[in-house]
DNA sequence: GCGATTATCTCGCTGAACGAGAGAAATGAT
DNA sequence: ATCATTTCTCTCGTTCAGCGAGATAATCGC
């Protein structure tokens, strides 16, 4: 193996899991009468709620790139599914913010709970210092794709 | 930091590299007149014809969880790009092979190219021994994903 | 040959997302 | 204070990807 195949062959690893995530999250979605959208939807207010802030459907629309028509279609279909509620802002009235329900913190972790645990015992098998340039690394292939990112894909 | 968070922080490190490297495809692909389908299409097309394999819409169908009518829109649309050629197969007549156009690869390249070789620049930061930790890392991620895949998220 | 199987395509339909724009509430200038 | 502007959400009508059902055509097994 020359020193070129070495890197190539992260490139290819890291795609292929990128791919293997995408499928799992394909398919717990429809599993649970979820678009791809949903999903990604969903993900991001329970990012949000853990973080404490207000995702109002706005800022969700911007997130996922949804137009306004669009948003409102995500939200009225979270919403019959009994995951999100509607909820006036008192402070500002134009606003509406939108609360995660139980369920769909239940869902989410149905998600994540079983394949984060997973992951996680499968870390056990590497030492402190390991798992350090494990971060490293993805820190510095996130970076390279965030930026190409930015500078928009040619 | 206790040493539970390092591996959680890796955790979300690596859903944050595949979120962004879905939007960096979603972005290529809308600028190119794509659908996400289509950029998907278009890297199992081109995946297959590097490892020297014919494509059939039906295989292709399968490898995207398309049915049959899906299918066939999706290689309509893409022969309307110019990006591919359906050609019957004289050995089997009822097959149709699909053949990549110059096009496809070209836009593949445009893709790839040069986000693969930041990929590559970054990971002259990081010396032999570290990338095969990356390496031996990034397979153990990616066993735990598929194993979980197979396995069905509850 | 002839029925069963395989591969692809056609038809009609559903629904996610779009563009355009309406409607309500807040903000700013005069 | 009032009126124009801006902000936020929603409605309407449309487009088009993908689905289910089934038609069509070629191949294979007996």
């Amino acid at each position: 193996m020359s020193e070129v195949e070495e890197p190539m062959r992260l490139v290819h690893l890291l795609r292929g899991l990128t791919v293997e995530l995408d499928l799992f999250g394909a398919e717990f979605a429809s599993r649970n009468g979820l678009h791809p959208t949903d999903l990604r939807a969903l993900i991001h207010l329970l990012d949000a709620a853990r973080a404490g802030e207000v995702v109002t459907p706005g800022r969700l629309g911007e997130a996922l790139h949804l137009n306004s028509a669009g948003t409102t279609g995500l939200v009225d279909r979270l919403e019959r599914l009994g995951l999100i509620r509607r909820e006036r802002d008192p402070q500002d009235r134009r606003r509406v913010l939108l609360r995660v329900e139980e369920r769909a913190m239940e869902l989410g972790q149905g998600f994540f709970g079983g394949l984060i645990g997973d992951l996680l015992g499968a870390m056990r098998g590497f030492d402190p210092a390991e798992l350090d340039v494990a971060r490293r690394f993805l820190e510095a292939m996130t970076g390279v794709v965030t930026a190409a990112r930015r500078a928009g894909p040619e």
